[in-house]
RNA sequence: GGGUCGGUAGCUCAGCUGGUAGAGCAGUGCCCUUUUAAGGCAUUGGUCCUGGGUUCGAGUCCCAGCCGACCCA
């Protein structure tokens, strides 16, 4: 099959995230600057220049008359006569460079002469104090590393359009400096979080992405093709089931954070392809679980944040974080009988909290809805809510104390489910048939491969879940899952 | 899938009960050698998301569609 397509851009384009056309007045006028600084035998796209530090070292060790080399791209420009101001904004800062037209050469003369906000380039020169105040590097040598061809977004409000912040990030990133920001934080979320495991002695594996049978957890697969195996493969749901033969390999405490692909609808809170950790510790339990992803969120936020205090300061993860059975939150806002109550009498309770139960919804089902519309959302401080029924739960080992439920938390959150953790089950025989029990009914195939492994003799362990994209959303206080991803999914636009 | 709101210059946004489309920034030209959302004067730039309809006349009203945001399922 033939996917390589070449996208062609049609003439007045309906949206504003649509590049212009090359004949547009603003791309004609740069190309033209190109043209020229060609015709005078300048290469608007140097091939070298080395910056000898950031704009945030230069601020941060200035010196008067100190020699330099600063790179970025320009962010301002202010032409004064006979003399030019000019911001670059590298990764870490903005640094304000002085041109003094009559000190250049006729060639450097034809470079600022055609300079575009947009460009990128380099400068050498000294430092120097500006009659404001403000530490600038006085310009001996500017060099244009490339040209832009294409205007960028509004100075002072940055890119607001949030359909083109979204599909053309790039631009989201270079207007909106907050934006850049938050995803520093992210990547040292993951940084800080792969740190944490491994100084538990946990260690980083790979499992596969395409699987033959997706399991681990009960959501739609995508599918894909394999060409030369003549078979479908699914892009994995979880990556449970793999890390599980790994334990029972002999690895003992394993941890991998990747993508996990969902075939569902997209929301505030879900995009199709998201990123998940899961790590599994040899005869750990969720009690153990629990104390590890108490430690390991706090790490992150001291760490990233330099505060408990995170989420715009709305959620505390100081106090010691609070457990509570799932059953007692349960009859807390139903009923003390709830759990002996006949599905007839739970639908009635559940349209009286106004709820919509389908009619042809399984006890614990209902059970769920009234848990997940009415008590989590409310859940705002960190709370570990323990003991779920075992029906919720088919990949998690039996309560000692009470066999309908099972050994398993879900950390709650800001009103989000955060990490699920278990003691997970490790009886082959019980796990078959808790598989059978939730494959009844849909399509879902089970996993021979690991129940064969699980025949061979898995350890017990303790294993935890947590969806990064979720966590940072709750760390930075974002409030859609698209403003944590670079590239959330869109629907794509052609024609 | 349903509801609400939105799509106007490259960007940020105005545009009243229907009467020939505006500002700021960016761009272009001129002035200006310490400015910083630089300033002053002049000026270019529009298939008002698309397609139908109503009307003498539609950015505006009606219908259908596309894309997005939020809420609900």
């Amino acid at each position: 099959m033939e996917v390589c397509l070449t996208l062609s851009w049609k003439k007045n384009v309906p949206n504003s995230f649509m590049p212009v056309e090359e004949t547009h007045q603003l791309i004609a006028q740069r190309r033209e600057k190109l043209k020229q600084m060609r015709a005078s035998g300048i290469n608007p796209f140097a091939n070298e220049f080395q910056p000898a530090e950031t704009a945030q070292h230069v601020k941060a060790h200035f010196e008067e008359g100190r020699q330099t080399r600063v790179a970025g791209r320009i962010t301002a420009l202010r032409l004064m006569g006979k003399s030019i101001f000019c911001d670059l904004t590298d990764q870490t800062d903005r640094i304000q460079v002085y041109i003094q037209k009559q000190s250049l050469g006729d060639e450097q003369f034809e470079v600022i002469k055609h300079l575009d906000l947009g460009d990128i380039a380099g400068a050498r020169g000294t430092l120097f104090t500006t009659k404001t105040g403000e530490k600038s590097v006085k310009v001996s040598e500017f060099v244009l590393l490339a040209k832009s061809l294409r205007p960028p977004p509004e100075k002072w409000h940055g890119l607001q359009d949030v359909e083109t912040r979204y599909r053309q990030r790039y631009l989201d990133l270079m207007s909106n400096p907050e934006v850049r920001e938050l995803f520093f934080k992210r990547s040292k979320i993951v940084s800080e979080i792969r740190r944490f495991l491994e100084g538990r002695g946990y260690i980083e594996v790979e499992t596969p992405m395409m699987q033959a049978v997706p399991g681990g957890a009960a959501a739609k697969p995508f599918v894909t093709q394999h060409e030369a195996l003549g078979c479908p493969f699914y892009l994995r749901i979880a990556l449970e089931l793999y890390l599980k033969r790994l334990l029972v390999g002999g690895f003992e405490k394993v941890f991998e954070m990747g993508r996990n692909f969902r075939n569902e609808g997209l929301s505030r809170k879900h995009n199709p392809e998201f990123t998940m950790l899961e790590a599994y510790e040899a005869y750990g339990n969720f009690e153990s679980m629990m104390r590890l992803v108490e430690d390991l969120i706090r790490h992150v936020a001291q760490a990233v944040f330099g505060t408990l205090k995170v989420g715009g300061g709305r959620i505390d993860l100081g106090p010691e974080w609070e457990r509570k059975r799932y059953k007692d939150l349960i009859c807390n806002v139903t009923s003390p009988e709830w759990f002996g109550w006949p599905r007839a009498k739970k639908i009635e309770k559940a349209r009286q909290l106004n709820l919509k139960p389908e009619p042809d919804w399984e006890s614990h089902e209902i059970t769920n809805d009234v848990f997940e519309k009415i008590i989590e959302p409310g859940l705002i401080q960190p709370v570990f809510v323990t003991h779920l029924p075992k029906e919720l739960v088919p990949l998690a080992k039996a309560s000692k104390d009470d066999p309908d439920v099972v050994d398993v938390f879900e950390l709650c959150i800001n009103g989000q489910e955060i990490a699920p953790g278990y003691s997970e089950q490790n009886d082959p025989i019980e796990q078959r048939e808790r598989l059978l029990h939730q494959a009844a009914g849909h399509e879902q195939k089970l996993d021979e491969d690991f129940l064969t492994a699980l025949e061979h003799g898995m350890p017990p362990a303790g294993g935890i879940g947590i969806g990064i994209d979720r966590l940072v959303m709750m760390l930075t206080g974002a409030d859609s899952i698209r403003d944590v991803i670079f590239f959330p999914q869109l629907k794509p636009r052609e024609d």
